[in-house]
DNA sequence: CTTGACCCTGGACCGTACTCCACTGTCCAG
DNA sequence: CTGGACAGTGGAGTACGGTCCAGGGTCAAG
């Protein structure tokens, strides 16, 4: 599909897919004409994209795990491991969120909000 | 103390803090020759921004919480229902992120990498 | 009175992640 | 063959979150 396509059923624009096939995020063929081609799995990977995004993730580390795919094409493990790396860093990622959250539940309803540490004001 | 002092103390460097100053996130008094002094309490307060802001909360949102602890200073219930709504988002950030964790887990070991799906490559 | 550590301000600059724009090329329908 | 939808490029601009620097003031110690 070309690159209006892609745009419309990922929801991204033109510029941005094109800023992240120039950032490596995304690769795609040409034809004759020089028009961008972009096989149908290109949506789904984008949706990843996104997602991982959204969490924290810059494009430059969710480049690098597209690559790292790349390289690892058909060995089954390595990608396994990779996605398993991914998972630990999601688990870090809640715990620290874990963290926060009792944080601030310790707060709620106490006399003792973070303000009397030193909030601005 | 003063800016080095709070610097040292926090980690930071002077130029983010007064940089943080500048966008409202800290709040501090100023000596008669014109130098900030924060209170003790600004270490405390700082170390929740970073912590916040590593969980993917903007400097505006995290200034926006200090205003609300400061407009809502008396009322103890107002802080709670802020903490509340806080631990509400950052539940909300942790089911996405189980989400993702899941997404992973399923390609754990199996023959359909996300490649499959159309990483670059 | 000078040195050095500390502080001030304003403004330029950086990386990330886009977003917009001008100008140009391709291709199909009427 | 002309219009319009689509595509391409390069470059400027934006917002965020800093980071660095020049030029200058403050203050205690020697």
């Amino acid at each position: 599909m070309r690159i209006g396509e892609l745009a419309a059923r990922t929801g991204l624009t033109r510029d941005t897919i094109r800023f992240y096939e120039k950032s490596g995020l995304l690769v795609s063929g040409r034809t004759a004409n020089g028009y961008r081609v972009f096989s149908p799995g290109a949506v789904e990977w984008l949706r990843y994209v996104r997602t991982a995004q959204a969490l924290g993730f810059s494009l430059a580390e969710i480049a690098r795990t597209g690559e790292e795919l790349r390289g690892a094409a058909d060995t089954a493990g390595a990608l396994s491991a990779l996605f398993e790396e991914k998972i630990r860093v999601v688990d870090a990622r809640m715990a620290e969120l874990a963290v926060l959250r009792a944080e601030l539940a310790a707060r709620v309803g106490t006399g003792c909000p973070l303000r009397a540490s030193g909030a601005p004001g």
